[in-house]
DNA sequence: CTTGTCTAGTGGTCTAGACAAGTGGACAAG
DNA sequence: CTTGTCCACTTGTCTAGACCACTAGACAAG
């Protein structure tokens, strides 16, 4: 990516200046422990002001791909790159960068029966794709019932969303998840689809989606790589406040 | 928390700002779908300027607390995480005196040394106790600076909530608790102590607690028994309702 | 009734500075 | 050699504006 030229002219700045700085990085020219240009210099080869070029690395900075330190400078962090569950399960398109995209793989895909019911077993690899670099962050298996979706099991899901299938062919629209969240050991072959390496258990969801009448339209059982991750926050109450 | 009154003079003002912003929504005085004061609002209600505001705003943004919609106000978000399930982290409090109670049983307590400064180790296990029967639901080490609570290193901990602790003795009131959740294989003594047969892998969070200012009062690390379920709802987004 | 325009209020982006505070090297004093 | 001071460079915080884009309601024109 040249330094100047942006996508086009409605592109902010800041989130321009981000792209440039996310490449540097991962292209390699950067790796871990190097310290980005610094904002002064940035300002210089941008022509901007302090305020912008902040701006971008903020946005770096949330996505722990650099780390500010007072009086010395801004460094690459140590990989991998984590990202929280919310952004990848819930709305990948609101990441506000389009450099980011939603990919998937397909592992397998097959006819199976269970309790007497035909299903479609899908099991994919999903990830986000960020410069040109894949992330693979879950291996997801779908079982869906195929008296529901006749002749799902013939389509070619390696450029198709599943859910944009369901969608515009089925006319179901996928409206939420219900799951529970457990912990297993891995086996190889999840190791080497998820390119884990020392990490020996990883979180496993499982669970269903419904649709817009709340019909339950799929089961699902995703093991999440350790580069993603599960942040939550909790309020406490205060008993005593319970006396006003 | 009053509006203007800093902790110290030493508290940058958007820090300042985000608490009371924070405070307005865990207090419960702003809930899912409410606008928090614009941010003209924020500048005059602190007299300083939107480029402040907004890097408090900012931080609440990062947490998902809070969501901006261009043209109409920043709102609260909702939370995607039923609530109810994550109660048992702070059920000492909110069992109370119903047919089940909690329970908390010392595995071990010390001092130690970590990155310069002195922590109270305590270790326990946590769970309910249902007709004389005790069932131990998680292994909780806390991590407690000993400057900030002085003393706390003698207190027994078999017949005390460690919180109410804190609220009686410290006049610090825990306010939310920021977490992690990965997954870890078990050691024998883990296994025994949470009574786990098959199971060889387990929920562990990790993460931190703060007071009403905002300052952190403990980290915190949960095992949890394979007996707790986790769940949790996404809403999934129709692309095609982006078009209204 | 529908449609279009105007307007007040909102967040989105950016400029052009200022001073504070932490880091690390150069260099002089002891 | 060690110690302390100074200085250049870094990020941290803040001010005081500017203009833009989007939203929603009021209101007039058709």
């Amino acid at each position: 990516m040249s330094v100047t030229a942006r996508a086009n002219d409605f592109t902010p700045l800041y989130v321009h200046i981000g792209r440039y700085l996310r490449a540097l990085i991962l292209d390699g020219e950067l790796t871990t422990g190097d310290a980005i240009p610094s904002e002064t210099d940035l300002v210089k080869k941008f022509g901007t002001t302090r305020g912008t070029v902040r701006s971008a690395v903020d946005v770096l900075v949330n996505e722990k791909l650099v780390q500010r330190v007072h009086g010395k400078g801004t460094f690459v962090q140590a990989r991998p790159i984590r990202h929280d569950i919310w952004d990848f399960g819930g709305f990948t398109d609101s990441l506000g960068d389009q450099a980011s995209l939603a990919v998937a793989k397909v592992i397998s895909a097959h006819t199976m029966d269970l309790e007497g019911r035909t299903y479609f077993e899908l099991v994919r690899l999903r990830g986000i794709k960020v410069n040109d670099h894949i992330d693979y962050l879950s291996l997801d298996t779908s079982w869906i019932p195929l008296d529901m979706f006749p002749g799902i099991d013939v389509v070619d899901f390696e450029d198709r969303s599943l859910y944009e299938l369901f969608r515009k062919t089925y006319d179901t629209h996928p409206r939420r998840t219900a799951m529970t969240l457990t912990a297993e050991v891995i086996d190889d072959t999840e190791r080497r689809l998820l390119k884990e390496k020392s990490q020996d258990a990883l979180l496993v969801a499982h669970g269903s989606a419904f649709d817009q009448n709340d019909i339950e339209i799929e089961r699902i059982k995703s093991v999440y790589s350790s580069r993603i991750q599960f942040n939550f926050t909790t309020a406490i109450a205060d008993p005593e406040e319970w006396l006003k």
